[in-house]
DNA sequence: TATTGTTATACTCTATAACTATA
DNA sequence: TATAGTTATAGAGTATAACAATA
């Protein structure tokens, strides 16, 4: 507690329609929260720690995308799982190739096309950083039962596909 | 589908060690699409527009808060909400206050703070951003089973609930 | 003529520092 | 002297526009 006035976790107030078996209301700004944590917050923070390179974020996300990936990827399949533009990735990647974090390769298949390809700093770096985070949802869920645990992986699995899905049909 | 060379849902890579029963490896990246979509992504982009008021993200976040709430709120609260510092609040403030979307009365109780209080078009505002957001969660859930939808809620709930517990605890 | 990537520039969101007013 | 809020400034992250090279 941090001794400010905040209390009510669930919804505030009066229900807005919507929603009738699960209380979308009381998930929402958990949800927010979640993505937040995830995408500037405390969590990414002390896993940036971890991965101990100096880099920003987007530069590490790069790292991260190449070493989930498993393979060199092209800047724009790389700006597409970032879910960010083109140019953007360029300028991560003329940084972690400074530092020599990645390498550019031209595409064999594309003389347009350069594949980026981590170097085994850059892939470690990607991993000191997964694993900071790995380890966190880990500690985090250390009272579940296994079981809970694995309907967790199923549910979420299932909801985050079917809401991508819905997003890119609508 | 849009062409581009896009198919590994799951891990593309060998594992790094860390999750037994949660294939967070699978998770993660999908994980990074909600946050996006609901901090800068399409889901926020199309509700905005249902909101209608040429508003910015922040400030339209304000009055998600303030209406969430169902009760006028401290700058600072508002701020700790968002998970962002008072000065952004300010600001956000200030250009909603200009709108005449909000009003900013001296808490009686100390007269240092300020409560900002939704006007009837702040409130409504807010109201047709989130049934738009709502709208969305519902029609991406639509084959799902009322049980299904329970559980998830059930889950998602425990697993953010857990995950926040433990950023604040570690 | 369409596509891949780069360079240069501008915009959005959020933080830090310095200050004012009340407690 | 501590706390609530404001003002002014700076920084991180991302987008758009114009361009080059290859297809």
């Amino acid at each position: 507690m941090d001794g400010n006035s905040r209390a009510r976790t669930s919804s505030d107030a009066t229900d807005t329609g919507g929603g009738g078996e699960v209380d979308f209301m009381a998930l929402l700004p958990r949800l927010a929260r979640l993505g937040t944590a995830l995408n500037r917050g405390d969590l990414v923070e002390r896993a940036m720690e971890a991965a101990g390179s100096g880099l920003d974020r987007p530069a590490l996300n790069v790292l991260v995308q190449l070493r989930m990936a498993g393979a060199p990827l092209r800047v724009g399949e790389i700006a597409h799982r970032m879910q960010v533009v083109g140019p953007h990735v360029t300028r991560q990647v003329n940084e972690l190739e400074r530092r020599l974090l990645v390498r550019r390769v031209v595409d064999p298949d594309d003389q347009r096309a350069r594949l980026i390809e981590p170097t085994p700093e850059g892939t470690a770096c990607a991993e000191r950083y997964l694993k900071a985070v790995f380890g966190f949802f880990d500690r985090a869920l250390a009272g579940w039962s296994a079981e809970d645990r694995r309907a967790l992986g199923s549910f979420l699995g299932r909801f985050t596909d079917d809401l991508i899905a819905h997003l890119a049909a609508e």
